[in-house]
Formats: C-alpha cells, structure tokens, sequence
DNA sequence: CCCAGCACGC
DNA sequence: GACGTACGTGCTGGGT
C-alpha cells in the first residue's frame, strides 16, 4: 500500500497466520519455512532488499525462491488455522484490521515541531540546572545518566543506606529514590528523581519526535506492528505512540505537541474500565455487574464491599487500595506484590485480598477456572478464539509455573480487550467510507482511538464513534466510551 | 553489537 | 529460601 499497491482480493497473511496460530513465536519468512516445510532459505545480503532496483541473477534466484516458498505455505497454514480452530480471529479481526493500520500509518499525525523545540531549550535548561546542584553537593562532576555511577555517588561517596540491589550492583531506581527522598539524609536523591524525568523526556521524546517528522507529509508517521504482541495487542514503533507521557504535568505537556491537520480538530474516545467489565462479564460477579450496570465508581464501590462501609464513607486511601487490588486482579498479583504498591505489611496485604474474594467470590472461581482450563487445554483463549498456547502451565518449577498462570489470567481479559477494540476498529474504518466522512482515524492506544476531524462532522462522528466501540458486542455489562475533542491531544480529556 | 538498568504507556 | 503484576518500545551506559 505504501508503494501504491492496493490489494483488493482475499489476500493471505503469512506473518498474521504465523500470529495466530502461535504467537508467542518469530513471524519472520525463514522463521516459518524452517518451521513447515523444515529447508533454509538462502540469507538475502544486506543491502539487496530494495525490491525495485536493479538486481543480479543470483538475487532475483534468492527473492524468486522466497515468493516459492510463502506459495507453499499458504495451504499448509490455512489448513492448520482450521485444524487449530483459529480461523475466526485471523478472518474477522486481524485480516481485516490490516488495511485499516495501513490507512492510519499513511495518514499520520501532525507534530507542532516549533513547540517541541522551545521545550527541549526549557528542558536542557532545567537538566543543567539540576547538573549544577548535583556538582554543588557532590564535590565531583559524574554522569548522572549512567546507573553505575549515580549508585557510587549515594551509597559509597554519600555513604546512604543501599535500599536494594541490581544483578550488576546498586538499584537506583524511581522506587529507591523516593525512598532515600523520605528519609532526608541528603538532597541529592530528590535531584536525581528530577533529572530522570526531565532527561526521560528529553531524550525519548522531545529530541526524537521532531526527528521523525517526514519531510514530505511533515507528519510522524508511526508503524503499528500486528503480530508483535502475544495477547493480540497492537504495538506502534518508529516512533512508538503508544506511550506518550500523560502521567506527570510536565510530561503531558509533550501532548500539546500533538496537533489536528489545519481547520480540523482532534477526536479521542476511549473505552471507560474496558478491562473490569470484561472481568465483571466473564465471572459473571453479581457485586461487580450491580456496579457497572448503575455506572459507579468501580474502585470505590470496591472498597465499600472490601472496607464493608457505606459508599459516602469510603476515603481516598481506601479507595486507591481497592483500585490496586483491581489492577492486580487481572496480572494474578500476589499479597507481595500488593504490599509493595500499596506500602503496607504483607499480612495487611494478604487480609485484603481474602476479604476481596469473600465479596467478589465469582471473581475467585472465574480466575481459578480460568488457569484449570489452561492446564487442561493448554491455552489460553479470548472471546473471539484468539489463543495462546501455554506449555509452562505444567511446568514443575513452581516460578515457572507460576508466571504461566498469571499469562493464562492475563491474556484472555488483555486479549478480549484488544480483539474488541480491533472490530470496533474495522466497522468504524467502513462506516466512515459509507458515510462518506472526511474524518479519519489516526491512533490507538489499546483501549482508545484517535481521529482527525473536520469540524461540520463533529457530532456525527461523535455519534459513530460511540456507536461502533459500544456496539462492537454485546455483554452482560455494558461498554462505555468517553469522548472529547480539542485542538490538540493534551486538551483531551 | 548486545545486555542491563531505567522509564514511558495501557 | 527465593520469588513476588500482564503487554509493549526505546533511551543511555558500559562491556565485548
């Protein structure tokens, strides 16, 4: 499609076959050759890949023998995609989606680069600053980006307790940091922290987005890979916009960055606690469906059931217990692991989630069942059939064993999260072509979609858009879709 | 060139 | 006694 070449016939996707079928796996020809018809395919030498130059005999003999061997394959897959029972994620979700990402990827998003260059002279400002301080402190100018030294600077110049350690020394990480921060022996930790995130933004984002600005288009034209996440997921690479800060101010601020084409606005809808509801319509929790069904705040009805108070005297910090105990319910967190987020005893930790399962007890027997079923099937499985295959759920060491079950918990509530996201996807791509809309979708961020829109066509695409992603299926739970608009992305929400 | 450590998102 | 929450991408430093 980038070269102009549209195919319009039921085509055949090696790789999104691959995908299906086990996706944990490489998708990559050879890969897949070896795999299947069990030969090596002749390397092709770096620098050859540009398909319409000029090519020697040898090179034409080496691509000719590769376009063979993906026509030998294409049956055995397709066979296998039936043998396996995977076909209807491969026909309804994936193949489909794979014009749409196309569309979106040649599309592209504008970068207000003016802006992000005012901010990396802010930033670097900022950076020095905080280099200076350090200096000022320390005595001896260190790089304050490399790990190794910031943990010689605390823990042998500073002389601060070490609070963990690394597989190759000392652990400086955010965690650590705060930690040092609370104990008020020396500045320098609450420096490193500031530096972090300022450096964290300068160099992943503010530097490098303008960079990939395309010179033609003067838009950032991400790529959205399809097969590179074992749940079903998209991820976005070159550069990823998938993870563009919005957590802390200065962060966000990058998200001003982010501008509609001239006279258009930007469009964001996402899918309100998709997860929870997915949980809530697998077990089936009666406690859980009640919440959703009234549209409550789930995490503080949460803490109503867990704290058995009335919902007017749940407080902040029950409230951000029972949405840690919600987030770690879909990754099978431990009483460790909860103890951690939460900085309480273990004990403490280990009595919430015995009292959450005592409230919420079909949501104990559906993530039982969800790992019985693993280990009896061998896979996990999504809503749509999407699987993945889990030998480790046998294995008898218990660490490997265990992080299989938490995939098995994982991937069907992430995997159905994502499958429903990509038909909303595919509906909304064909509705903007039958309504004959201007408007174009650009970005998904796994649970939400990002248009360019022309401004007569706001409402009606508010409308669709709602439309197609709470439509996309039907639940127990409903699905519910936020949607806002402005003119620029920081200004959604 | 690769790995470790770290940090950003959902 | 160790381990300890899913899925990703990408930066820098440091050793080979």
């Amino acid at each position: 499609m980038l070269v102009g070449i549209t195919p319009t016939f039921n085509y055949f996707d090696l790789a999104q076959a691959h995908f299906i079928l086990n996706p944990e796996y490489r998708h990559d020809v050879d890969t897949i050759v070896e795999e299947f018809l069990g030969y090596k395919l002749t390397p092709i030498p770096k620098g050859q890949t540009d398909l319409f130059g000029q090519q020697s005999d040898q090179e034409l003999k080496t691509l000719g023998e590769k376009a063979e061997a993906i026509l030998k394959l294409q049956p055995i897959l397709q066979s296998k995609l039936k043998e396996v029972d995977v076909e209807r994620p491969y026909v309804e979700l994936d193949i489909p989606l794979i014009k749409v990402l196309a569309a979106m990827e040649l599309e592209g998003v504008y970068l207000n680069v003016a802006f992000y260059k005012e901010l990396e002279i802010e930033f670097t400002k900022q950076i020095e600053e905080i280099e200076a301080e350090v200096l000022k402190v320390s005595g001896d100018k260190i790089n304050l980006r490399s790990p190794k030294q910031v943990g010689e600077l605390l823990f042998e110049k500073l002389q601060l307790p070490v609070i963990r350690k690394t597989k190759t020394g000392y652990s400086t990480d955010a965690e650590v940091l705060s930690e040092l921060v609370a104990m008020k022996l020396s500045p320098i930790p609450e420096f490193l922290l500031k530096y972090r995130e300022i450096e964290k933004l300068l160099s992943t984002y503010v530097k490098a987005l303008p960079l990939m600005v395309n010179p033609k288009t003067h838009k950032i034209h991400t790529h959205f890979q399809p097969s590179n996440a074992a749940t079903g997921r998209l991820s976005s690479d070159n550069p990823n916009l998938q993870n563009i800060p919005v957590r802390t101010e200065n962060g966000r601020k990058l998200r001003r960055g982010f501008i509609p084409s001239p006279g258009r606005v930007l469009l964001s809808a996402d899918y309100s606690q998709v997860e929870l509801r997915l949980l809530a319509h697998f077990s089936q929790d009666k406690n859980m469906l009640d919440a959703f069904k009234h549209d409550r705040d789930i995490h503080k009805q949460t803490a109503a059931e867990i704290f058995d108070v009335p919902l007017d005297q749940v407080t902040k910090e029950m409230r951000n217990s029972a949405k840690a105990i919600n987030f770690g319910l879909m990754y099978g967190q431990t009483s460790f692991g909860l103890s951690q987020a939460l900085h309480i005893s273990q004990g403490e930790a280990k009595k919430y989630i015995t009292n959450y399962f005592h409230k919420f007890s079909s949501v104990k027997s559906y993530l039982d069942s969800l790992k019985e079923s693993a280990e009896q099937s061998g896979y996990a499985i999504t809503l749509f059939g999407r699987k993945r295959f889990l030998p480790d759920i046998k294995s008898t060491n218990r660490q490997v064993k265990a992080m299989a079950e938490r995939v098995a918990i994982n991937s069907p509530i992430q995997g159905t999260a994502a499958d429903i996201i990509k038909l909303a996807m595919i509906n909304i791509q064909r509705k903007l072509k039958e309504e004959n809309l201007q408007s174009k979708m650009i970005l998904q961020v796994h649970d939400e979609l990002i248009f360019d829109v022309v401004p007569d066509e706001l409402d009606q695409m508010k409308r669709l858009v709602r439309e197609q992603m709470e439509g996309a299926v039907s639940l127990t739970t409903v699905l519910k879709v936020e949607i806002s608009s402005g003119n620029n992305w920081y200004d959604l929400k």
